[in-house]
RNA sequence: GGGGACGUAGUUCAGCUGGUUAGAACGCAUGCCUGUCACGCAUGAGGUCGCGGGUUCGAGCCCCGUCGUCCCCGCCA
């Protein structure tokens, strides 16, 4: 078909604009046909933009040209509109449209452009899946939910940027083509053609780079930064996610604690969410035996608390102590498959002995009065403060081997109690708990390898008070370390490094890591520390994760323009892809067959 | 690496115990229609049942393999 030439011509108003106010005016407006409705000799398009849609009249009594115009018009086609603007008759008003009180009666139609039939339908609830959303997504973009959430995303950076600069945060950028750190997670790696054989590494995050900033004497840095993992995918997982990292010199936990409770604050002030500062402070401690997570979710009661059986009850049952007991009020009409269904989860967890106690106003009843005797029964529901009506479940291991097998129970019991909650719907929408995870063990001892691991990262300084026990008791050691959490999952995480090369060593040494291979991984990091080197700290915050928890979607790729599949491959341009052999040639690389 | 769910028209799905011509809705096309806004009415087009192999007289359905998507575990300092 034969298209129009916009010409000179500017929009006077968006799609979503007019109201009564503007009748009479002579507009232009232009934007993609959302709908057409034919009724003949009458043609009705409703007109898309980002802002919203207007209803267009083609009538052949106003134009002949333009309804014969609106005739060829299909979805998806963009067109500009030259009209009036009337208010609409009575009875014709469209109360589900913000500018359904007005239409324009078009005296000039302009196809700017045709479009195929999109493969979805524009609009913001869709059921197609999202393998054909994400093969299209610059059609899924055009939906409004997915404006809204890009849109929200930049408003959050506005505010990121704005609150960090008024608190004197520098944005300064750092290195994407780095070296590559064999710590942590897997390395995204760039091969030089200048160095055959030689690599750089994407960041996993610029940890080293915002601490040489601290040394630099830079004082307060933040950056919005892309960071590379390449590790396995999930819905709040990607290979490219961003961080806002932030990082401080001469740090006092609680004041950066209040510059991002703040921060938060006016974030969630984005959504018309009101968030309560200052956030609840949770020791690491408590939040794995009450909740079984370092990153529990508080928006609901159903806290597990650990417990001992009376004089030699243990060796009756056959569980090692102690085990842990969870309250549920009022399930005790929990039925038979419901608890077998939760004794096999705790089993596939790892948490080999379950058991339960119903007391309801008549009765107490358990697998445990058998062996044990109604009264050590009643006094362990007594313990748990059970009412009538509640139901009690029993968590332990049948024979306790080590830490990390009471971490296992934990883990186990933390599972357990998300399971309950979802089953009772006690996960409420709309709620808000944001919680300080604090005192973090240093280190986790890795069963397998026989050897200590740093918990957050080896960076991450011990508390002062427990410097001396880095030796003698390496586990007992609780890092400066702390998480954000909100509802469950966690938003941010970061901790008070290590500014002394004495303890830096120190820390070396617990993991393993001896002098020479320190220095040949991070020799440049610890040379600086070496030329005065302030006290610092900092945290990066999960801008991708924060703002899918503000637009209430489920998934980070919602709120990212482009994403991956859990596959890692992007559906449209489809990458990862081969490369010419010249390209290899030039960087001496030779694909292996396996 | 492991577990689970799924894969049929452009889209979302149905398809019985294996049975002969694979359906529906929406979308799309054509025609009619001057007040629709989920327009309406009529007609029509549209299928490599993910792919490969096997069993069978016969496979969308059963078996084996494989690819892909989603969710979870491991992993993610």
């Amino acid at each position: 078909m034969k298209l129009d030439l916009l010409g000179d011509r500017q929009r006077t108003h968006y799609c979503g604009e007019l109201r009564k106010e503007h009748a009479g005016k002579t507009v232009f407006l232009a934007g993609w046909v959302d709908v057409r409705r034919d009724l003949g000799n009458l043609i009705f398009l409703d007109l898309r933009d980002h802002t919203g849609r207007t209803q267009i009249v083609c009538n052949p009594a106003i134009s002949a040209a333009v309804h014969d115009r609106a005739d060829e018009v299909r979805g998806e086609y963009v067109v500009g509109v030259e009209g009036e603007v009337v208010v609409r008759g009575p009875g014709t008003v469209n109360p589900t449209l913000a500018t359904g009180e007005v239409e324009v009666m078009a005296h000039t139609l302009l196809v700017l452009n045709e479009a195929k039939t999109p493969p979805f339908p524009i609009e913001d609830e869709i059921k197609t899946s999202e393998e054909t959303r994400l093969r299209y997504r610059y059609l899924d973009l055009r939906r409004g939910r997915m404006q809204r959430n890009l849109r929200l995303r930049h408003r959050s950076s506005q505010v990121v940027r704005a609150h960090l600069s008024e608190h004197g945060f520098q944005e300064i950028e750092t290195p994407f083509m780095t070296r590559s750190t064999p710590e942590g997670a897997r390395d995204y790696l760039v091969p030089s053609r200048l160095h055959h054989g030689q690599f750089y590494a994407l960041p996993q995050s610029p940890q080293l780079f915002k601490q040489l900033l601290m040394i630099a004497g830079f004082d307060r840095y933040y950056q919005i930064v892309r960071c590379f993992r390449d590790e396995d995918l999930r819905a709040d997982r990607q290979p490219e996610f961003t961080q806002v990292d932030i990082e401080m010199a001469f740090p006092q936990r609680e004041v950066l604690f209040d510059i991002i409770e703040r921060l938060v604050e006016k974030l969630f002030a984005l959504v018309d969410v009101k968030v309560e500062r200052p956030f609840r402070r949770m020791p690491y401690d408590e939040a794995m035996e009450k909740y079984g997570s370092d990153k529990p979710h508080t928006g609901f009661g159903l806290e597990w608390k650990r417990i001992s059986l009376a004089a030699d009850d243990a060796g009756k049952v056959r569980v090692a102590e102690p085990i842990k007991g969870l309250r549920v009020p009022g399930w005790s009409g929990a039925s038979r498959s419901q608890l077998d269904k939760l004794q096999e989860t705790a089993k596939s967890l790892g948490a080999d002995w379950f058991s339960y106690i119903k007391v309801t106003d008549a009765d107490t009843q358990s697998p445990l009065v058998k062996p044990l005797g109604k009264p050590a029964v009643e006094a362990l529901a007594a313990s748990m403060e059970a009412q009538p009506g509640d139901l009690v479940l029993l968590l332990g291991l049948k024979s306790a081997t080590s830490i990390s097998a009471f971490r296992m129970l934990d883990n186990a019991s933390g599972e357990l109690r998300l399971d309950i909650a979802r089953k009772l719907e006690l996960i409420k929408p709309g709620t808000w708990n944001f919680l300080w995870v604090v005192d973090f063990p240093m280190f986790d001892y890795d069963e397998k390898e026989k050897r200590f691991a740093a918990m957050h990262h080896p960076f991450t300084s011990p508390r002062e008070e427990d410097l001396e026990k880095l030796e003698s008791d390496p586990g007992s050691v609780k890092a400066r370390a702390y998480d954000l959490v909100l509802n469950g999952s966690e938003i941010g995480g970061g901790s008070i490094r290590i500014h002394r090369q004495d303890v830096q060593r120190q820390v070396f040494k617990v993991l393993g890591l001896s002098e020479e291979k320190a220095r040949e991984r991070f020799g440049f990091f610890l040379d600086a520390l070496e030329y005065g080197t302030p006290p610092h700290g900092g945290i990066a915050l999960g801008h991708d994760r924060i703002i899918a928890l503000m637009a209430g979607e489920a998934s980070i790729r919602e709120v990212i323009a482009f994403p991956k599949t859990a596959s890692a491959i992007d559906m449209m341009c489809e990458s990862p892809a081969g490369v010419e052999q010249e390209q290899l040639d030039e960087l001496g690389l030779s694909i292996k067959e396996v």
